[in-house]
DNA sequence: CCTGAGCGGAACGGACTATTCCGCTCCGCG
DNA sequence: CGCGGAGCGGAATAGTCCGTTCCGCTCAGG
């Protein structure tokens, strides 16, 4: 309620309501829920980005921002490159928020910022270096980059609408990773879905 | 172009393109594509399936069904428990129509047919066998269940939006999983999407 | 050569949403 | 203390899209 009135402060709030709302429903969600999530009309949040497009891409932005934070902090913890690659994934994981690779493009005509190259760039340089690391260290395998952490991201993170060539042929190195994964005996962090919870996901009124 | 008239053939071939579409687009494509697929016109789609809810559900059985198909095949295999669950999810995530467990629920108020729930059940106990055996041998961590393997499709598998409670606390445990599985050193089925790869995928023009 | 079952696709009606417009509010200044 | 206008929220606009229905045409069977 607190009127913010004319403050950059706007800015953040509709970027972080955005990120939230296209996380959960994907770009296909209207403005005006966005403009709710934010507290404000949906007359300010074009005042400030003067069209769809445009929120969208400063959403991603806004994500390849966050990834190369968290990229960063996971870089800097000096000591074991496994866990650090494992650290950052985790983090990105858990953001409740697209991470930039995992958005879908935006419209085919989209002509994109210097910004969002420029990030776009850094961040995919930052996982190569914390994937290389992690090889290098002998700790992973050696046939994944770091364009297959982006991607499995987009796998494992939210629920957006993405439907591009050759997924399913990147799809088969996924699966074996994931099945890789299965043979481990450490320890999950959450106990598993059961039987009544799998139901509900499945058939009926699921989250929202 | 072959004329059907009146065949039980329609069937198919009308849900054969229901599941593709759906797999590619979700539940949010047009009935007309459909048709397109199929190849007959959206009339005739109608004629056989007297709502969109209806052709859907109808796409969700044909789905248990198969899942069902592959997990009887998988457990066929008389030898190493892990391989066959192995087998079994690969053949799933290799199709290229949604598995069942994969797609969003329907509507609310939709009620589902005895057929879906028996389908449904059956399947789980398949899947749930495949897991407990593989346990059972010693080949896979103890702390996942049958729930967890259909959640995984449901992460790797197509782009279907959806949003379910809980979903982030489960990523938790499938990040572990792959992280895990980035450890191994087996070799993986497929070169890796390079950097040209990635970047059409996540700036522009993607697969549509 | 009829005839009507069965078909494809055009057309209808409704729902939804990006974007614009407008009257109201409240801050800052005189 | 009153006025002016910047800034805001939400109603209204204009257009798109899609589920479903309707209709005229085709062709197998007699």
């Amino acid at each position: 309620m607190a009127l913010i009135r004319n403050s950059a402060a706007y800015d953040d709030q509709v970027i972080a309501a955005a990120r939230m709302v296209f996380a959960e429903q994907g770009f296909a969600a209207p403005m005006s829920e966005v403009a709710r999530r934010a507290g404000v009309g949906v007359a300010s949040v074009y005042r400030r980005y003067p069209s769809k497009q445009a929120l969208m891409e400063a959403v991603r932005i806004a994500s390849f921002d966050r990834i190369i934070q968290l990229a960063d902090m996971a870089l800097a913890t000096r000591n074991d490159p496994f866990s650090a690659l494992a650290t950052f994934m985790r983090d990105c994981l858990e953001e409740n928020t697209p991470v930039g690779t995992v958005l879908p493009p935006l419209d085919e005509g989209h002509v994109y910022s210097e910004e969002f190259h420029r990030l776009q760039n850094k961040m995919a340089g930052l996982v190569d270096r914390l994937v290389t690391e992690a090889q290098d260290a002998g700790a992973i395998r050696k046939d994944v980059n770091w364009a297959d952490i982006l991607l499995l991201f987009k796998h494992l993170n939210p629920n957006l609408p993405i439907s591009e060539h050759r997924r399913a042929e990147f799809r088969a190195r996924y699966v074996s990773i994931v099945i890789e994964g299965l043979r481990s005996d450490s320890e999950l962090p959450a106990p598993g879905p059961g039987e009544a919870e799998w139901r509900r996901m499945c058939d009926n009124r699921s989250g929202r």
